[in-house]
DNA sequence: CTCGCCTGTCAGCCTTTTCTGACAGGTACG
DNA sequence: CGTACCTGTCAGAAAAGGCTGACAGGCGAG
């Protein structure tokens, strides 16, 4: 059990992580798929929650890094995208911070057609 | 320097201090103030930022515990307010989250006149 | 008394997020 | 073929955050 915290996380990585993370939903939403793997439509309802929204979540989440999902076949054929955390370890601490302030790309109020890259 | 991270973060609190954390502007407020402590005015020019908005921001980042404004009289007897960052110490993982998600209180949408106790 | 620098707050605008309802496609079962 | 469950996306409403300019008060120096 001696995971390895972080290294230095870029700025954007951290910004990403700690917004997805800073929502109640999403952090509700992570502790369920901790206890279990599941399916969207499985997990929409056991947490209350409309389809869409629950999939914005979740992709939110992914694109953080701290879910994955996979699409899957049923027996029976059906397509069933399961999700399940993966295993994260960040340290938050003023130092971590700093360092990962310093390297933030300033994509702010930018009209995102300015792509570079 | 041996720091313990924080033991098991309330859900409230852990959001408090995420939602305050996923903020570029914010980031960097906690960066410049790791190097030196400052007061409003010159923090806010240093990063090129209102005041009323950078107040805000000192005043989010102060509500989460992550830095500490102490209200100071110069020798010219102005009043200035000097803020430095707070020695936090937080652990991101599945089973922090997943814990802390447990206990939170659900102001999701409610009309905040109902702020039991 | 006026200027400069400090503190704070408020109303209002604007952008981003969050959320909902409706739609479309797929496979299996009766 | 109609029903049931799965997947996804899109437009548009609603709410939350971010941001700005103006204002008010305090103190010291010229």
């Amino acid at each position: 059990m001696a995971e390895v915290p972080h290294p230095a996380p870029t700025g954007d990585e951290l910004l990403k992580v700690l917004s997805a993370l800073g929502n109640p939903h999403r952090m509700r939403i992570v502790a369920a798929l901790q206890e279990r793997r599941n399916y969207v439509s499985a997990l929409a309802r056991e947490i209350g929650m409309g389809r869409p929204l629950l999939h914005m979540h979740l992709q939110r989440l992914e694109a953080a890094g701290l879910v994955v999902g996979t699409l899957e076949l049923a027996e029976d054929g059906k397509a069933m995208k399961y999700y399940e955390v993966a295993p994260f370890f960040y340290e938050l601490t003023p130092h971590v911070v700093a360092r990962a302030a310093a390297t933030i790309t300033e994509t702010t109020a930018r009209t995102a057609k300015e792509e570079t890259k």
